[in-house]
DNA sequence: AAAGGTTCCAACCGCATAGTG
DNA sequence: GCACTATGCGGTTGGAACCTT
């Protein structure tokens, strides 16, 4: 079955050849590519406009990168997909001179068997079920990967910047992440201080690793960055921001009462416990408020906007991931998210 | 060295959507 | 609103290259 588009004409088909690929180059780079449909005609080539087009887009541009992928695309690569799934044409835009097909190629044949071997489902990023994970439980360089990812909480700040702004669509699948370096930790041993990001000092201590605590993200410091924010989970639900630091310059709003940001090995929100519903609905009946700010917060809505399909935030993206027992590491600092990932513990 | 299996990636296919008349 | 065309995208395939036996 042919393409539309070339029914009518007798193309060629397969691999291209060098003298067709310099036609196409030859073509393009004097004319531009124009109406793909008359290229192959204006070009003297026997193939279809899609053809001419995806050879072009994938292979032919003067702007492709070209060879494998480096450690940072491979991370990029990871993340992006955690957030949108296979939309590979959109994971590709923040990667510069690579392809939806590469990112796509490069995806099935190496990263999705990484995620595998270290026990995590390539497709939703979240641990897979132990008979299910591969060689995982008698290796321990990913036991010991496990261990570091499961049990933090992770960080994902937003940039909220005015093209981003401008070009988000706010369904949410997920919020992405723009992470500056954070100050260093401090040293302490069960209690650590939550990071302070920019310049957002007014952060009480508190337990970090306690259960009753989670961290969520909100918008936004003066800086346009959304920051992270500690909520008491035992709320059951409610938003209980500690500390006096909730600012929203941008006029959107992330912070989803019902979900919470899971662990490295799941970064999409995951709804709270049953009862965290029951509560919320016997508050809605207790307040019958019509607010604004519910009708985003509002689980159900949540629910049924969690559509990835038009996710399309300008993110930009850095790794801030909790590194070791309690602590954080930014993707700016070296080895230790290649650790987490890889599992070189 | 040869056969068979596996991996990788360029290219194709088909669907969705936007644009146009 | 409809039909048609062009474009973009994700899934799939075919075959060359590589690896294993």
């Amino acid at each position: 079955m042919g393409h539309h588009c070339c029914s009518k004409q007798k193309v060629k088909r397969g691999l291209w050849s060098p003298e067709e690929d310099e036609k196409l180059i030859r073509y393009i780079t004097t004319n531009g590519h124009g109406c793909w449909s008359s290229v192959p005609k204006l070009a003297g080539l026997q193939r279809c406009g899609k053809s001419c087009r995806l050879r072009w887009i994938n292979y032919l541009r003067p702007d492709l990168k070209r060879g494998s992928f480096s450690a940072q695309e491979e991370r990029t690569i990871i993340d992006v997909h955690r957030i949108v799934g296979n939309r590979w044409a959109q994971i590709a835009k923040y990667l510069p001179g690579r392809t939806d097909n590469e990112v796509k190629n490069f995806w099935n044949s190496c990263i999705k068997k990484k995620l595998i071997a270290q026990g995590l489902d390539p497709n939703t990023h979240h641990l897979l079920p132990p008979n299910d994970q591969i060689n995982s439980n008698n290796n321990n360089t990913n036991a010991c990967t496990l261990s570091h990812i499961h049990p933090q909480p992770t960080a994902l700040v937003f940039s909220s910047n005015t093209q981003m702004i401008k070009d988000a669509k706010m369904d949410m699948k997920s919020p992405f992440m723009t992470l500056p370096p954070l100050p260093p930790p401090p040293d302490t041993s069960n209690s650590i201080h939550p990071p302070s990001l920019h310049g957002i000092s007014a952060i009480p201590p508190f337990e970090f690793l306690n259960p009753n605590y989670v961290w969520m993200t909100t918008v936004s410091d003066q800086n346009q960055h959304a920051v992270m924010e500690l909520v008491n989970r035992s709320s059951m639900g409610r938003s209980t921001p500690i500390g006096p630091y909730q600012i929203n310059p941008s006029g959107f709003e992330i912070l989803e009462e019902n979900y919470t940001w899971d662990t490295i090995a799941s970064l999409e929100p995951r709804k709270q416990l049953e009862g965290v519903q029951q509560q919320q609905q016997q508050d809605k009946v207790c307040e019958g408020k019509a607010d604004n700010s519910k009708e985003l917060r509002s689980g159900e809505n949540i629910d049924n906007s969690f559509d990835s399909s038009s996710f399309d935030l300008e993110l930009e993206y850095s790794g801030l991931l909790p590194c070791g027992t309690g602590m954080y590491c930014s993707s700016t600092s070296s080895s230790c998210i290649d650790q987490l990932a890889w599992g070189d513990c």
